[in-house]
DNA sequence: AAATAATATGCGAAATTGCGAATATAATAA
DNA sequence: TTATTATATTCGCAATTTCGCATATTATTT
């Protein structure tokens, strides 16, 4: 496998390693959305929302189309909504695991006593 | 979607986002290796590699199992090659849209001339 | 017990990231 | 033209990441 591969895998992986980039992505599942919409929906810093929404840029994630006063934004690819999509599968099979550990050590908790 | 879900999504992206740690998965992807088998591989310093080794382990992404003298590595839930095996794909997406744009860009260069 | 081998950890420096405050830019409205 | 609205950029700072170097820890061998 070629480094260079692994490097753009790990750029990627980058951009959506924030839990507002990851917001603001989700919010666009349903089709484009102004930048100014996410200052309300989430309900941070204007300048904040903005530089997350460069970040999103820089790596061609999103890509901008401006009507009038304001940008719309969308997402460029699907596959990524599939990347959030596999990690919320992972996310529930870890919690699984978690969960079924601790009744594990419960039950061994039981035997012992 | 609950705040904790995309948090837990960010860490993981994130122990991801990085050259090194997606080489370390795709060694493991048939089977458990030595720490030390990736100090060779990846010819890289050794307290290096540990440190990443560490950040993997620090997300429960592997999990560790002492022999001897040395400590073996393995995956713990193979949908994380599912994840790298998805942003593969999306690589190729993406080298291919750059490659069309630029084909198009060379024919309007042609008409204009 | 002392030496060696495999792995992990602590430390300091450089680079990067995240954030708020202020400022710049662009389009529209007055 | 001036004011307003929407968005982006710059700056300074704190926090985090990455790395090499040195050191610690643990198991094995001599």
């Amino acid at each position: 496998m070629p480094d260079s591969l692994r490097q753009f895998k790990a750029e990627i992986f980058q951009a959506l390693a924030h839990p507002t980039r990851i917001a603001i992505l989700d919010q666009l599942r349903n089709g484009e959305l102004t930048a100014g919409s996410f200052v309300e929906s989430l309900g941070l810093e204007q300048a904040n929302l903005s530089q997350h929404l460069a970040v999103l840029r820089a790596r061609q994630i999103v890509s901008t189309r401006k009507v009038g006063n304001q940008v719309l934004y969308s997402v460029r690819d699907r596959l990524i909504f599939n990347m959030l999509d596999l990690m919320r599968r992972y996310f529930h099979k870890q919690v699984g695991e978690s969960v079924s550990l601790l009744e594990e050590m419960e039950k061994a908790e039981r035997r012992v006593r």
